[in-house]
DNA sequence: CGTGCCAGGTGCCTT
DNA sequence: AAGGCACTTGGCACG
């Protein structure tokens, strides 16, 4: 049954509404539609939830968060963890509120007032579906704001990639770098230099943990590269990371890939990061 | 400046409370510190945040929804998207609210009025640290509940391995299974068989698309299981998936890695699956 | 703890 | 659309 928490709110940056402070079973489902793919809507209750899809997961009744973004991504949160327990992506066909009366017995559902509110949504693309009923309901509310989002990231494998071209004897001493995102059949290849004895050294980047999957990569690109190139004996592979476990670093030692190790979080914090305006009150940890 | 929207409220699957409805920056820290650990908080509002860790990201102005679990768990979402735009994850060593003024001569807080409210976040086992600034307040509120999860899960990969371990035949015909999640020095082999001539099977599972970091996977256990075992000539490899590109495909025929094709969107719909009381009605889409 | 690997991975970009 | 790959990948399981 829909509990008498239940309290429908409106939040803008200018002003908050109150739609509902109580039940009226009659428009709640009309009410929450009016407001879907316009506002983000969250609904905060005691639910359970069935996805089916790549895989099927159940998930039994328990207090939780539902968002349903504008672009209509749906996240079910617990109270704990950083992943929603359950969502769906974007691209949904059809999504879906209706009441549902609770009773084994389909009796009429103004009738019984045993009250769910069900959220039924398809993602015709994956061919995934998304359930949630909402046993209770503690709030519900819509939210509006300014989408104005610019991220600047620094310190990402391009980043890296940019700093080694400037300094390459970072890599060995009298390198050069002669490609970069260098485009195989197969995939690209970060760096391409030429070595002091005009070896070829085929460079994958890594800036975390090398796994054994990037071991693979660089594999394949010397395959290709001596494929396109038919220069067998020219080629030196190399992989450039902060860390790697010992037992991959013997296996690549065994299949002749180089491992340079460099430390990124060394370097970088003592490179200059850009600054951005308004915001020199954040940069306090590297000062 | 903190907005004249600014509304404090405290959810439980009981009762709401409204703890402010118009501001109070002398107690509002301590106040949001009160619920920190026990309670989810929700700010929603305009920011500004830096995460600096593994990578720096700075992020402009706009309106977000801050939401800090009890686990201390913080997600910074924007109205769009899966993922947030920021997070950290559990695990920080310290978590503070302070009040901050805007502008750029140090005045006196309580005579500028110019408040900002900032979260600083550090968590020492990644070295991350994390902060958010709020120029506005829309609304802030404190969520509590039971935290009932029960998840139950088919169809992932471990699901698929039972079903083969079952049903070897969909293999192919006369392959027994004589190890499961065989233990090797670089990972574990999902399955290895006996084929009906005596030959050993590598076989690799993958429920989704083949990559190629998956076929380096399964010629490394072919060379480490020709190392170990010392029969060289006995050792057929084999990847199981329900799809692989065709570039991919004849990479896996040179390097002699069988490919058996098992639809388990097929497979799995018709396999009955375990039903959960209460949740019959959710199971409508494969009746 | 490290190591390995699955994940409903997601997201971004290129062909 | 498919491929390729980085990601603050996160998360689990096991030695």
């Amino acid at each position: 049954m829909l509990s008498n928490l239940y309290e429908f709110t409106l939040m803008t940056s200018n002003k908050k509404y109150v739609i509902d402070i109580d039940l009226d079973y009659e428009n709640i489902v009309q009410k929450i539609e009016h407001f879907l793919g316009k506002f983000l809507l969250e609904i905060y209750g005691n639910c359970s939830a069935v996805f089916d899809g790549r895989i099927k997961s159940t998930l039994g009744l328990g207090d939780r968060l539902l968002i349903i973004k504008i672009d209509q991504t749906i996240l079910l949160h617990e109270l704990r963890s950083l992943k929603p327990i359950n969502w769906q992506l974007p691209g949904v066909g059809k999504l879906e509120f209706k009441l549902i009366n609770s009773g084994e017995n389909k009796q009429d559902i103004k009738q019984t007032n045993n009250y769910l509110l069900e959220l039924y949504t398809f993602r015709p693309k994956t061919n995934e579906s998304f359930t949630v009923v909402f046993e209770n309901i503690y709030s519900l509310r819509a939210i509006t704001g300014r989408e104005n989002s610019e991220i600047n990231i620094e310190g990402n494998e391009a980043d890296m990639q940019s700093y080694l071209v400037q300094n390459p004897s970072l890599i060995e001493d009298d390198i050069k770098i002669i490609n970069r995102e260098y485009n195989t059949p197969i995939g690209k290849i970060d760096l391409i230099g030429k070595d002091k004895n005009g070896k070829t050294v085929l460079i994958e980047l890594k800036k975390s943990l090398i796994t054994p999957a990037d071991a693979f990569q660089i594999v394949r690109y010397r395959e290709i590269i001596m494929k396109i190139w038919n220069k067998p004996e020219n080629i030196r592979s190399m992989i450039i990371g902060s860390k790697i476990s010992e037992k991959l670093y013997f296996y690549l030692k065994e299949h002749e890939i180089e491992f340079k190790e460099i430390k990124w979080n060394e370097i970088f914090p003592s490179i200059p990061r850009k600054k951005k305006k308004k915001l020199n009150d954040f940069f306090s940890k590297n000062t």
